[in-house]
DNA sequence: GCGTGTTACTTTATATCTAAAATATTTTCC
DNA sequence: GGAAAATATTTTAGATATAAAGTAACACGC
């Protein structure tokens, strides 16, 4: 069988293409806007939060990333005043993250230009090609790797 | 139309699928051998080119990385000695990497086992949809972005 | 009502990436 | 043949990631 190494191509061709995609979405976010693809994800998160925001540990489930590195990414959009930091009145330990008014208006920006960034790149695929799409790549199971592992070294 | 969405939210599987099993492979990599899946990649580029080995600006481009991270990425496999770096005796600027005999070893324990748990992840697809996975990710199309970027700021 | 453990977040140390400056070598062109 | 441009790689500065240690606040059980 030439099956044999199927899997592999797959995992190639989808490195490829997810690390081609996130880099020209990195480049243009930091181009037009001065901002990287992970704060594009925070500011996103945030959004669709609404004006109750999200808590640090919300945020940092939704982003699939460390604790430190949700400290570290808001930093820096809390110092140019598109994120605001609020403690939660109930439990002093909670950060409650939220989108100042201008942090709003921005992300509205860049929203619009990164969807037109993305429709442009998916444009040869149909909308039914993009649901196949979707559907094969929900089939892979990452946590399998984890539960198979020998981990003996 | 409800496609209204389609490319945006192929985008955001691809990118979960990506990250996902890429964060499963870079754990399981270290857990077993004490290396990242960077350094995987510099070790499968080199196997592949076998005994005359591979320029730093070959390397370069085959990962897809800036040329100071290919300097800094094979700095501890030489250190580890799984990696050899040879002057080329026609040009003192060009650096030539190959792979130590302990290297080879080395990487194929690591090829083998890392292409267990791509077949395990991706068990749920059958060959043909492997296949059409591909050929659809094969359509997307990174570069359009830099060329339909206005970047006026 | 207080010690002790848990929880939530931040800080720190380290790894890896990029972009740009620095270094070293080769090539080009009078 | 030597100055200037081009090329190949390394180094450096800074961003972003993780893991693990640190800090602060809460909550449980006696």
């Amino acid at each position: 069988m030439s099956d044999d190494r199927e899997a592999v191509r797959a995992w190639l061709s989808l490195l490829a293409a997810s690390r081609g995609l996130e880099k020209a979405v990195d480049a243009g976010l930091r181009t037009r806007f001065g901002h990287s693809i992970s704060r594009f994800d925070v500011l996103s998160a945030l959004d669709r939060a609404g004006a109750q925001g999200l808590r640090a540990g919300a945020l940092t489930e939704k982003l699939m990333v460390s604790d430190g590195a949700t400290t570290q990414v808001t930093a820096p959009l809390i110092r140019e005043g598109l994120v605001k930091r609020a403690a939660d009145p109930n439990d002093g330990r909670v950060a409650i993250f939220s989108l100042t008014r201008k942090g709003e208006k921005i992300f509205a920006d860049m929203a619009a230009e990164h969807r037109q960034w993305i429709d442009e790149a998916f444009a040869a695929l149909t909308p039914a090609q993009m649901k196949t799409l979707r559907r094969l790549l929900a089939e892979i199971d990452p946590a399998k790797i984890a539960r198979s592992r020998k981990d003996a070294a």
